[in-house]
Order: structure tokens, then C-alpha cells, then sequence
DNA sequence: AGAGTGGGCCTTTTT
DNA sequence: GGCCCACTCT
């Protein structure tokens, strides 16, 4: 004892690494110098792998600005902050972690005149991008009604597609919009149109942060070098689901000391719609010869009957590393898959079930109901409504996102940037009388000053609405500017002009009022425009903060969640939704190998965040205005039968194959059952149809 | 030019 | 349920 207290920093706790991890994790914290690759099964242990290899790289005495470990959200990046820190008992001040988009933040402000920016450049969402590109279009008179033109939003997805995947607008076109294909050099002229409108706006979107950053490196040495030399070790985590341009950052920020560990699980890549590539961690190996390749596939967290079908369904994918899971917990149920004769019968199965693990000890809040699209929940929403059984939908529309905030949050960006044209359009718009025409007219002549106070001096030649709109908006500006705090700023805005419009527009403008008297809250922690605009930006939510605002109604509630969104979650009890062939995999995911290897790994997702009770539901029904039926997933046929349970809902049809069916030419099978529910013998029994015999033969012997 | 209304269509989402 | 589009009226 008296040993540690002398060797290790004041406050520091020392860790018994041999301890407190398994031998698979240990062999990860003390061998991971060099090029790694740490192959993290789901429920592995990944996040205690890579805070327990921080700590031990301080314990090692490398200083905590030599680490850089890199996330995708900032909930991943603020957790494992928490966590090295719980560790050590020490803070980790000083460390470089946070979201790739973060990091490149930061450096970039130290470089912004390298790419054409200033330092105090302004950062645009997703929402920004698209209304300025929806400028380029009318500036450029492009002629959107004379055939099917894609919108503003839909442009905004192809261009920052083809950044992030690093891939000609073409390619991009010829992938995944098709009917576009003849307007490639219309959207090429949008696109650089945008790139100088965002420039001069002196702002950059999400994916320039990469890129720029990315370019930067990889056109200065002497950048490189620089923040190559500071970085003595590189953490990725979630590496199979960066993008080209992240996997450059990767390894040009570790290319001095190629100390560079990427932690992922490349069963779990779900996110190629934004540019994922998996290759990057498939191909990690060779990419750097001498790449160690760790794996973690001890499961802390499911039983062996739910791995079971999550091993036996991922095996299928032929672009993979071959690996299984293995279980520590003990035995339990095996998973139920249960057709229900519609999506109503669907919904009454899970709420009963749901009751009934209460019943058992199970709280609401320890159920999660997952689904491949967002609006597969509604038959679900209704019952559980019915049965007012409380439950919780993950993911809606984020605080800094609201329209309310963002009102403001465009006043206080141009307090700090008066050329951010994005803003300009917002807050105009807001004046009665100026719609988006005469927004962007006055924008365009009130950029033109160099500083926002001379702006607002201007009476910029108007006349009628548009005169009086500007001289409205420029009152508030006038003030703003006697103004230094954030939340003096925003309850400023707040309380004038913007309160009525408020009040005129919306039935619940009182909860907007709160939301922004929340957010002038939440801004006093901050005493500079600047870093608060960055943290608004680069953040989801208000961190911390937040957590302490929600305590008190903690309800029991269910949790109802896209599988892409339940990634890195568990649950005690998860029902799997809509098993359907065409839902899940989700039919205009079936066109080619990747793309349904891609759904197999979303479906082992799916499977894998449920600790002891596992679910999969489908409704044979295809809809209520249809005789058509749907079969199951494929993925459910790919189970052992006798992997799971196959229950038989009271009352509920039977499938069986009817013998008068004929295969249509799309391929699709028509499934009868009889209309009082009785079972019908099958006609073919131990039939295939499809590959799916085993499946089938289970249903029928049920 | 702007504001309001009805109808059809739905992948998946973080920064 | 919500969003985008086309259409209509002021």
C-alpha cells in the first residue's frame, strides 16, 4: 500500500488490471502498443477494454495530451471520459477525446486561415446546409418544376454523401438516385455553388470539418507532423463505422508514432447509408502490416439461448471475422418467434407479454421494443395506449434542433459571424410579411458590411414589408450587441418581438417559452459566445445538465426504438417487431449481397441487446387493405429450429402453404390460412420452400 | 409573394 | 404521426 501511495500521482488510484479484467481484455491493455485491432464482440466489454488501456497508458506516464481517442457521439465520448477518471480517481484534464467532428473543431480553429476560414467560423447543421443550398438553387435558376428535380434536402444527402464517402457525384448518382443520373452536371454546378456560398459565409457544414481537416493533413507535412507528433497514442472507437475520410484522420493523426488502436465489431456496421465502410475495418490488417488483431467475444450480457440465434444468423454473412460469441450468464427461455395473424394481434401479443414479465419482476423500463423503420410502431403505439401501458420513444426531435432554439441560436450566430447567411435567412424569415424571396434579398445586401453594427445602422434601400421586417429585426440586433453573456443574449430575444411570434404561432408557445428559458439556463455556464455556438453545434443535448432536469419523473416506462438507434443499449426483455420479408430486411435494402449482409448485421443488433428474454414477432398479414401475406424474415428462417420457440398464438391462423399457390412472377409466395383458425394440415410437409424448410417444419409441428 | 390546406408517401441517423 | 408537395386564395 505504502508503495503506491509513493509511485502513483497524488489521488491517483492504482488499478489491478489482472483483476479486474478478463484475459482477452488484459491482453488488450497491456499489449496494445503498436498498430491495433481489437475486435470487440457485442457485450464484450469494449468500453471497459478501452478506458481500462487510458488509464494504463497514464499509469504508464504518458501525459494525457499524448491521447487522442476518438468517438462518433458525444454520449460515447463523455462516458468514457467518466469512466478513465472513475478509474484513476483523477481528472484527465488535458486528454484529447471527443467526437471526430469535435477534435477537427478544435484543430481546425487553430488553422481555420489555412482553409479559407476564420477562426471564429460558424458551424452548420444539417437544417442550414439544406436552406443554403436551397438558395444555390434559385440563384442558379435551375428549373425545378419542369420534371422530377430532388429537393434542397435531397441534394444535401447526395453532396454530403459523396464527401464522406469520398466518391464522384456521379458514382453517387449512379448508386443510389438513379433518375438523376442526366442532371449530374446541374448538381455539380449546386454543389460548387454551395462550397463558395459557405465560404463566404465564413462557415463550414459537419462534413467539411473532416474534410478540411483531412485535407489539411494530407497537404502540409508540416501540419501532420506536428499534431502527428503530439498524438503518441490514437484510439478509434466504433471503427466500422467510419468513413473513408474518418479513416484518414485515423492515420494520418497516428502516422508519426503508429501507436493506433481501433476498437469495433465489424458484425455491427449498420451505418453505410451515411458513407460506413466497412472495409475499413476489414481491411485494417493489411492496411497496416503489422497490425495485432485482438478479440473479445466473452458476452457479459446474454444468455447462451439468445446468443445462440445471434451467432447462428451472423454466420451466414460471408464479409466478416469469423467469430462467436461465448456465454458467461446462465441458462434461460429460448427465444419465442411468434407469428401473429396482423400487426394488431402483433401489438396485443407484445403488450401481454410485456404485463406478464412485470408480472415477473421485469420493470417497463428494463423492455425495449425494436423495429426496422420508425413508423413500423404505430399499431404498437396504439395498443399500448389502449392498455395505457407507459412507454418512452427514443429519439425525437433533439433539444438544440427545436425551431424555437434554433431562432435564437441564429441571433446569437450573428452577433459572432454577420456574414453567416444561414442565420441571416432564419431569423428574417421570421419577420411577418418576409418569406424566404425577400429574406434572402435582404440577407444578401445586410452581409455586405463588415460588421453587424454598421448593418444594422443601414436601412439597406427597402421599402413596404420588407423595410419594415429588416427595421424590426435590425431593433434586436441593436440591443444584442450591448450584450456579452449567452443568456443575457437569449432572454433578450426571448422576451421581445420573437415572444409574440411565438405567441401568435404556435397553440404551445408557453413550453417554448420554458424550453428557451431552459436553454438561457443551460448558457450560464458559458461566458463566451464563441465556445457556447460550438458546443450548441457539435452537442446533442445539454449534457449533464439534463440528466439532473429529468430525475424527478422518472417513470417506468417502455422503451420503443429503431434498431439503429438501440445500438450499444441492452434490455432485459427486447421484442424484435415486423419480421417480415420486404420490413426487415426492409425491401429496398434487398438489392444487393451487401446490402442484405448489411440487414443481417442490423438484425443481430437487434438480437443482441436482449439480456434474458428475447422476442421476434411478425405479422402474417400484409395489410389491412390487402389478402396478401407476408412470409417471414429471412433471417428468421436462417435460426435452428430448434434454437427458439415457435408459439402459436390462441385463436391465431395458422400458416400453412396452400397447395392451389403459385409463384408470381416478383417471386412472392401466397400463404393461406383457414378462416377459423383451425390448423390445416400441410400439404407438403418438410417441403422447402425457399431454404426455409427448417423454419417451416418447426411452425408446422408446433 | 406569402400563407394556408389537403393528400400521399414513407428506411435507417450522427455530427 | 409527420413531412413534403401541389394547389389555392389573399
Amino acid at each position: 500500500m505504502r508503495e503506491f501511495v509513493l509511485s502513483a500521482p497524488a489521488g491517483r488510484r492504482r488499478i489491478d488490471y489482472e483483476k479486474e479484467l478478463n484475459a482477452e481484455q488484459l491482453d488488450v491493455v497491456l499489449h496494445g502498443d503498436g498498430a491495433c485491432l481489437v475486435l470487440a464482440g457485442a457485450g464484450s466489454g469494449k468500453t471497459r477494454t478501452i478506458t481500462y488501456r487510458v488509464a494504463h497508458l497514464l499509469d504508464q506516464g504518458v501525459r494525457p495530451e499524448e491521447i487522442l481517442l476518438l468517438t462518433f457521439t458525444n454520449k460515447a465520448a463523455r462516458e468514457m471520459l467518466a469512466r478513465v477518471e472513475a478509474l484513476l480517481g483523477s481528472s484527465v484534464a488535458g486528454l484529447w477525446g471527443g467526437t471526430f467532428h469535435s477534435v477537427a473543431n478544435r484543430i481546425l480553429r487553430g488553422y481555420a486561415a489555412d482553409v479559407g476560414r476564420t477562426a471564429s467560423f460558424t458551424i452548420l447543421d444539417q437544417e442550414d446546409s439544406r436552406d443554403l443550398i436551397g438558395l444555390c438553387l434559385k440563384d442558379l435558376h435551375v428549373d425545378t418544376t419542369a420534371r422530377r428535380f430532388p429537393s434542397a434536402g435531397t441534394i444535401q444527402a447526395i453532396v454530403s454523401y459523396r464527401r464522406n464517402a469520398a466518391l464522384p457525384l456521379r458514382d453517387v448518382l449512379e448508386r443510389s438516385y438513379e433518375s438523376f443520373l442526366d442532371l449530374a452536371p446541374v448538381l455539380e454546378r449546386v454543389d460548387a455553388s454551395y462550397e463558395r456560398r459557405k465560404r463566404e459565409a465564413d462557415a463550414v457544414d459537419f462534413d467539411d470539418l473532416l474534410l478540411l481537416l483531412r485535407d489539411l493533413l494530407a497537404q502540409r507535412p508540416d501540419v501532420r507532423d506536428r499534431l502527428a507528433g503530439q498524438f503518441r497514442y490514437v484510439l478509434a472507437d466504433e471503427y466500422q463505422d467510419t468513413n473513408a475520410i474518418q479513416a484518414d484522420l485515423v492515420r494520418l493523426l497516428s502516422s508519426a508514432h503508429r501507436n493506433v488502436l481501433v476498437v469495433g465489431d465489424d458484425a455491427q456496421s449498420i451505418y453505410s447509408f451515411r458513407a460506413a465502410d466497412i472495409r475499413n475495418i476489414l481491411r485494417f490488417p493489411e492496411t497496416y502490416g503489422e497490425a495485432k488483431t485482438f478479440r473479445l467475444v466473452t458476452n457479459y450480457r446474454s444468455t447462451p439461448e439468445i446468443l445462440s440465434v445471434a451467432n447462428a444468423v451472423i454466420a451466414q454473412n460471408r464479409h466478416q471475422f469469423k467469430k462467436e460469441l461465448k456465454a458467461v450468464r446462465a441458462s434461460a427461455d429460448k427465444p419465442c418467434v411468434v407469428p401473429a395473424a396482423n400487426a394488431q394481434q402483433e401489438a396485443q401479443y407484445v403488450a401481454e407479454q410485456m404485463l406478464a414479465l412485470r408480472g415477473e419482476g421485469v420493470a417497463l423500463a428494463d423492455q425495449a421494443v425494436l423495429f426496422r423503420a420508425a413508423f413500423h410502431s404505430q399499431a404498437l403505439e396504439f395498443e399500448l395506449m389502449k392498455r395505457d401501458i407507459p412507454y418512452e420513444y427514443r429519439g425525437g426531435m433533439k433539444f438544440f434542433e427545436r425551431a424555437h432554439v434554433k431562432d435564437i441560436v441564429a441571433h446569437l450566430r450573428l452577433v459572432a459571424n454577420p456574414k453567416d447567411e444561414a442565420a441571416w435567412l432564419r431569423v428574417l424569415a421570421l419577420q411577418p410579411g418576409v418569406g424566404a424571396v425577400t429574406a434572402a434579398r435582404i440577407a444578401f445586401r445586410a452581409r455586405a458590411f463588415a460588421a453587424l453594427a454598421e448593418a444594422v445602422q443601414a436601412d439597406l434601400d427597402l421599402t413596404g414589408r420588407a423595410a419594415k421586417g429588416w427595421r424590426q429585426a435590425a431593433g434586436v440586433f441593436e440591443k444584442l450587441l450591448a450584450q456579452s453573456q449567452p443568456a443575457d443574449m437569449i432572454r433578450l430575444v426571448a422576451a421581445g418581438a420573437y415572444r409574440d411570434y411565438l405567441k401568435a404561432e404556435y397553440p404551445d408557445a408557453d413550453d417554448r417559452l420554458d424550453d428557451l428559458e431552459q436553454f438561457a439556463l443551460f448558457a450560464e455556464g458559458y461566458d463566451d459566445l464563441p465556445s457556447f455556438l460550438t458546443e450548441v453545434s457539435l452537442t446533442d443535448e445539454y449534457g449533464a445538465a439534463r440528466a439532473g432536469a429529468d430525475d424527478g419523473e422518472a417513470e417506468d416506462r417502455v422503451v420503443l426504438s429503431t434498431v439503429h438507434q438501440a445500438k450499444g443499449l441492452e434490455w432485459d426483455a427486447v421484442f424484435v417487431i415486423n419480421l417480415a420479408e420486404g420490413k426487415f430486411p426492409h425491401q429496398r435494402a434487398m438489392g444487393s449481397r451487401d446490402e442484405i449482409e448489411e440487414e443481417r448485421r442490423l438484425f443481430y443488433v437487434a438480437v443482441t441487446r436482449a439480456r434474458k428474454r428475447l422476442f421476434l414477432t411478425y405479422p402474417l398479414a400484409a395489410g389491412h387493405d390487402t389478402l396478401a401475406l407476408n412470409r417471414p424474415s429471412p433471417f428468421l428462417l436462417e435460426i435452428p429450429a430448434d434454437a427458439v420457440e415457435h408459439v402459436r398464438l390462441r385463436h391465431a391462423p395458422h400458416p400453412i402453404r396452400d397447395p392451389r399457390s403459385t409463384r408470381r412472377d416478383d417471386g412472392e409466395i401466397t400463404i393461406v390460412f383457414d378462416e377459423l383458425g383451425e390448423r390445416v394440415p400441410p400439404s407438403a410437409k418438410g417441403g422447402k420452400p425457399n431454404g426455409g424448410g427448417e423454419f417451416l417444419r418447426g411452425v408446422e409441428e408446433y
